[in-house]
RNA sequence: GGCGACAUCGCCAAGUGGUAAGGCAAAGGUCUGCAAAAUCUUUAUCCCCGGUUCGAAUCCGGGUGUCGCCUCCA
């Protein structure tokens, strides 16, 4: 399988450091507001990233942090007037509230910047130690000049950096460039105890920190978003490598942005969208459709067409499921043929091709189409068992049910075999009239050579 | 100023040297009392110019356009 490294600019053929495991660590989120659609587009598809190497059999350890302690959550916690912890808090919980809404699978540890204070600490002394690191006014500084490979990720070089002349200017730095490890705190912040006084970590410690703590000090693939390649990750491999002189990971991934017609997503624009906003109007799995129907590294365009669209299209995948009743089959054991075989091949080929999950879901359409004309329940298992692999078709059993008590059931029934004479009687009036108007409830009826049939039009 | 990405049917989008996947939408046929669903069929030569090659959407050069990073940012 082959995985774009940005460290290489190249598609790199992947091989883990353990053979069948596979290492991740996967930037989360701040937790000072909610979570905006282009965060779920990345959340999502390293979800994918986990569920497709798990189908090839790997054990995946998969580690995604939550930055709760931050300028930001000082920020938030005075305009609304709480404390930063109740701000963390407050929207921790609605960063796993949405996450399950979206169908991500939990990662293997979830970890919090705050549970790793000492660790930090640790880090950032022994970095003053070796002498990468510099207190000043309780301050502690990283010395970027000190590191000849920094900038190897970014591809920026020292002198770009500073012709840049957008570095804040901040006397208590030798070079402008010098990132902060550890922050004095100002009255009234959150603070620790620490040999450079009381303060608070940077961010990008706290990464290093735990994708140690879980992975080791080499791990195979680290993820985030393509904003994050600078600084925060080149400042993470910095430390991490002028700590333990080994590579941090081994590939680097990240996921393209995603704009809103045409623009980037931001505050000042007032075009910013939030999963859960998002998510009152389109379900998950459209929502998942449209992320997947491009690829990961390009850009992305959000709009409300589009989503209308991938709806449409996963309502298709679904009625090929429909249509043979796969409810009824869905304890057995799939028998695959020689054709269905080829499917999953090409599927699997797509997958190990820098995850291609457009052309994935292409082989998807492809199993639905002929599970529709053949009516092979094979077909409808394999369609299942590969969409799941994209996070498709998760809590299948409660999706098909209609959901219905007997009564209501038995009501519709009734109006079914009240509509059936009404045809007889060649009442055409009376029957289309009880149609529309179960089709206005939202149940859909059809006529078919076993007679009518019914379902919900959502 | 430095660095980088992208430009493929009405819309979304694969394909990166061998003659254009897939989805949505649209049109027509079958089926139907009419519908719906299903099904079959139809729809592009790949931003422009030049070059390399037997052969290019795919490589090279030059345009044009769009976007991103360099500051917190997914």
């Amino acid at each position: 399988m082959k995985i774009y490294n940005t460290m290489s600019r190249k598609k790199e053929k992947f091989v883990p450091i353990e053979p069948g495991k596979i290492k991740m660590y996967v930037c989360g989120p701040t937790v000072y507001n909610y979570f905006h659609i282009g965060n779920a587009r990345t959340f999502m598809f390293f979800d994918v990233v986990r569920r497709y190497f798990e189908y090839r059999n790997f054990e995946v350890i998969f580690v995604k942090n939550i930055t709760d302690i931050d300028d930001k959550l000082i920020e938030q916690s005075i305009t609304e007037k709480i404390p930063v912890s109740e701000i963390a808090k407050k929207y921790i919980d609605a960063y796993y509230e949405d996450i399950r809404a979206l169908e991500i699978e939990k990662p293997t540890y979830q970890s919090k910047a705050t549970e790793y204070l000492d660790e930090m600490i640790a880090l950032i002394k022994e970095l003053e130690e070796k002498g990468f690191a510099y207190e000043k006014n309780g301050d502690v500084y990283f010395s970027v000049e000190k590191n000849k490979n920094y900038g190897k990720l970014s591809g920026r070089k020292l002198e770009d950096l500073k012709a840049g002349a957008r570095v804040e200017e901040n006397p208590n730095k030798k070079n402008p460039a010098d990132f902060t490890l550890w922050k004095k705190a100002k009255p009234g912040e959150p603070k620790w105890k620490s040999p450079w006084g009381d303060g608070r970590p940077g961010w990008h410690t706290e990464c290093v920190v735990m994708s140690r703590k879980f992975l080791g000090e080499t791990f195979d693939i680290h993820g985030g978003a393509i904003d994050l390649i600078f600084p925060h990750h080149e400042n993470e491999i910095a430390q991490a490598e002028a700590a333990s002189n080994k590579p941090l990971a081994n590939y680097w991934m990240h996921g393209g942005f995603l704009n809103i017609s045409g623009e980037k997503m931001s505050k000042s624009l007032d075009n910013f969208f939030l999963t859960r906003d998002v998510l009152k109007k389109y379900n998950a799995e459209a929502i998942r459709f449209f992320f997947l129907s491009k690829h990961y590294r390009s850009p992305i365009d959000f709009n409300e067409d589009i989503l209308k669209e991938s709806n449409q299209a996963v309502k298709n995948l679904y009625s090929a499921l429909k249509e043979n009743d796969y409810l009824s089959f869905i304890d057995e054991k799939p028998d695959y043929s020689e054709n269905q075989n080829e499917l999953k091949d090409q599927f699997i080929t797509a997958m190990d091709d820098d995850f291609n999950t457009a052309k994935a879901i292409a082989v998807l359409f492809e199993i639905a189409k002929s599970a529709r004309s053949s009516k092979d329940i094979n077909s409808a298992h394999l369609l299942v068992e590969l969409g799941r692999v994209l996070g498709f078709f998760s809590n299948l059993e409660e999706k098909l049910k209609t959901n219905l008590d007997d009564i209501s059931e038995e009501l519709i029934l009734l109006l079914i075999r009240y509509r059936s004479q009404f045809k007889k009687d060649k009442n055409w009036e009376m029957a289309d009239k009880i149609r529309d108007d179960l089709k206005k409830m939202g149940i859909e009826l059809k006529d078919t050579p076993d007679g009518t049939k019914w379902k919900f039009d959502k």
